[in-house]
DNA sequence: GAATTCGTACTCGGATAGTGCTTGTCCGAGTCCAGCCGG
DNA sequence: CCGGCTGGACTCGGACAAGCACTATCCGAGTACGAATTC
């Protein structure tokens, strides 16, 4: 049971836009440059986070990703429902439906009793989750209140004028 | 995040073992044609189980296999360790420290952060997991507190004979 | 000053690897049972 | 008649390899927007 690569990506970008100096928007390029990886699956991921409404899109020249909202409004939730759907563990193929059909008549039952209880761990996980915002990772990982901001553009410039 | 198919057969396996008569080992092909799909397969994850201490095996003439323990000393999680290994969503490919790295080098802040969050999480999705037992589920199904047992290789014998 | 061209960046679709779950096949090892054999 | 041996039948155990689904990656064509160019 992993999440994917990909919501680690997704992650990763929203916890970079929320450091991001405001108005100012990120390429997919830069973000790209900064997180390796395929430019093409990552242009996927961003365009779930658009459609997830985490983020917002800028065409055009000096265009790029901004956060859609402030960084105490996101939680990882939906950094999840966004990339890889509804928080659902338990996949439900019937099995206990087939086995006990025949006993006593509680196919219906035995699958409730098992899909409830993975629906109820899913809740808790999901619950959790939830509560963690975006500004919440950013203050653990710098241990101030103030979230220093920069410009990734620059400094991924910077990065290539050195090479 | 989809548990695997042969979780959901392996907790099915341990619920038909539970309403075992006692004593007596049930076949894995009783269990195949129990629950069906492949024969093969199924082996694998029995194999797991007993490995997982979970079941005991029985060779030769009328063998099979047993449940280890009580049903209320079997939980959900021994289950998903057995076939599924340990509880970790969260897949650390290094896109945060490599993204963070040079940024105040605050990579292994940031990277410690969001695993943190993903470990609680976790932590309380096992936590459930672990505190429902096959006794829970299968009072949750019967509604009685005496759970009643069968001879699952009787059951089966009485199929095929219809057939 | 208005239309055209051009470059940058996002958008979309499909094609191609890679990985892990699922399935199938084969042979070996352990156990039980029935029947044979010698005493 | 009785005990032990022996072969067959049944079961689990483990090593391979093939099929399949999903994730991840790559490639190319299309669209929108702003800026420079041109008239």
């Amino acid at each position: 049971m992993h999440l994917t690569k990909g919501f680690e990506q997704a992650a990763c970008i929203v916890a970079m836009l929320a450091t991001q100096e405001k108005g100012i928007p990120v390429s997919s390029g830069v973000i790209n440059a900064t997180l390796g990886g395929s430019a093409t699956y990552l242009h996927k991921i961003m365009r779930k986070l658009v459609v997830g409404g985490l983020i917002n899109s800028v065409s055009g020249n000096s265009g790029g990703f901004t956060l859609a909202k402030e960084p105490a409004e996101i939680n990882l939730l939906e950094v999840y429902h966004a990339t890889e759907g509804p928080v659902d563990t338990f996949p439900d193929n019937g099995f206990f439906k087939r086995a006990f059909k025949d006993f006593a008549s509680l196919a219906t039952e035995a699958d409730a009793a098992i899909t409830n209880v993975f629906h109820q761990a899913d809740s808790r996980w999901a619950a959790y989750i939830g509560s963690m915002t975006v500004q919440d990772i950013l203050w653990e990982t710098f241990k101030v209140q103030e979230i220093p901001l920069v410009d990734w553009n620059e400094i991924v410039q910077e990065q290539q004028n050195k090479n």
